[in-house]
DNA sequence: CAACCGTGGTG
DNA sequence: TCACCAAGGTT
């Protein structure tokens, strides 16, 4: 794969002025903020754009600077973050920007290079942020260019496989050398989400497509192929609808795994088929409290990429109200509005809602 | 390297 | 309804 200079300027410069000309007018492209142009990249990822904006916009009204960012408890940051999924970003986030404060003197690293080293910044982010930010001419590959490249050049392979990654990379140093490195990794990316799409893509309003291998050869349909995703996995958990007052019972997760670090109707995994009994000591493990099952007040369900999620709501009651557990990093008893304020995840939000309907 | 990590939009 | 997917990173 060592397509001609010609090739490579029949993509390149064509490109950049079709961007020019139909680029959409996303907030984040108004600033030349490294920091908001960082948080930008990385709530993108995996996500769309029109679930970012609001999401953006908010948050960097709320963190405004690096130095805001770091000084600001995770909770707060999970809070601003609540909603938006894979939660890892939102603590890798807070944590490179401390990082940045404690080693980069509150300064994003201007090069690909050093950004690499930071939490959350891997090959993509780093190429993004280095070319968008500062101008460097670095590389980035993401789902978009993968496909487009995919096709312009016939690259085979499944999505993963390491030939075919590496010779995206290839592509991608090779093409982004020139003027506006920065502008031309977005026109790639804006190419693939709005014209060269995974499905119906628009090869008549291709502005590269006399270069194109795929359209040239009519496999623009086969090519990327799809990529084969695992079945996901049923996980079922018992949470505690525990009153007090005008006050539930909430906890805070451990930092990794699943929903990290945010808040929840205490909660513990059960066997799909689990008995009363069997929720009982789970939850009086969970909470280091004797626990009584009062009643089931429903049941959520929700499908994650790889989890299918079984919220069983079980009100309880015990002898003596927990202020501290060893399965949790924090125990807190909040009222509804309190609650509200809390970092937490979409389907322990609905759970909630449920639980407080059946309560009514 | 395969598994893990969320959510909402789309056909 | 459901499978697929969207500007990935970490372990």
């Amino acid at each position: 794969m060592t397509p001609t200079a010609a090739h490579l300027a029949s993509i390149r410069t064509p490109l950049l002025g079709w961007y020019d000309r139909n680029k959409r007018d996303l907030p984040w492209r108004r600033t030349k903020d490294p920091y908001a142009i960082w948080l930008s990249e990385v709530m993108l990822q995996q996500t769309q754009v029109s679930t970012v904006i609001p999401y953006w916009e908010r948050f960097l009204a709320r963190f405004p600077t690096v130095l805001a960012l770091a000084s600001a408890p995770l909770d707060d940051v999970l809070a601003g973050w609540k909603g938006l999924g894979y939660y890892s970003r939102a603590r890798n986030l807070h944590r490179a920007a401390q990082e940045i404060v404690s080693r980069f003197g509150g300064k994003l690293p201007s090069s690909a290079e050093d950004l690499l080293s930071l939490p959350g910044f891997g090959r993509y982010t780093s190429g993004a942020v280095a070319s968008i930010a500062f101008g460097e001419e670095a590389p980035l590959v993401d789902g978009n260019v993968a496909r487009v490249f995919s096709r312009l050049f016939e690259v085979e392979g499944p999505p993963g496989d390491r030939e075919r990654e590496a010779t995206l990379w290839e592509l991608a140093t090779l093409l982004v050398k020139g003027e506006r490195p920065g502008d031309f990794n977005q026109s790639l990316m804006e190419h693939g989400a709005t014209t060269c799409r995974p499905e119906n893509p628009l090869c008549l309003l291709c502005p590269v497509r006399d270069a194109c291998g795929a359209f040239r050869a009519g496999r623009v349909d086969e090519l990327p192929p799809a990529k084969v995703r695992a079945t996901p996995k049923k996980l079922t958990l018992a949470l505690a609808v525990w009153s007090h007052a005008d006050t539930l019972l909430f906890a805070r997760r451990a930092d990794s795994g699943l929903f990290g670090g945010l808040w929840e109707l205490p909660a513990a995994e059960v066997d799909e088929d689990a008995t009363p009994e069997e929720t009982t000591l789970r939850l009086t493990a969970a909470l280091g409290a004797g626990v009584r099952l009062e009643s089931q007040l429903g049941t959520v369900k929700r499908q994650l990429t790889h989890r299918d999620l079984t919220l069983r709501l079980y009100r309880v009651s015990g002898p003596q109200r927990p202020s501290r557990s060893e399965s949790f990093q924090e125990l807190r008893w909040c009222t509804p509005t309190e609650a509200a304020a809390l970092g937490m995840s979409t389907a322990m939000q609905r759970a909630l809602e449920a639980a407080m309907t059946a309560l009514a």
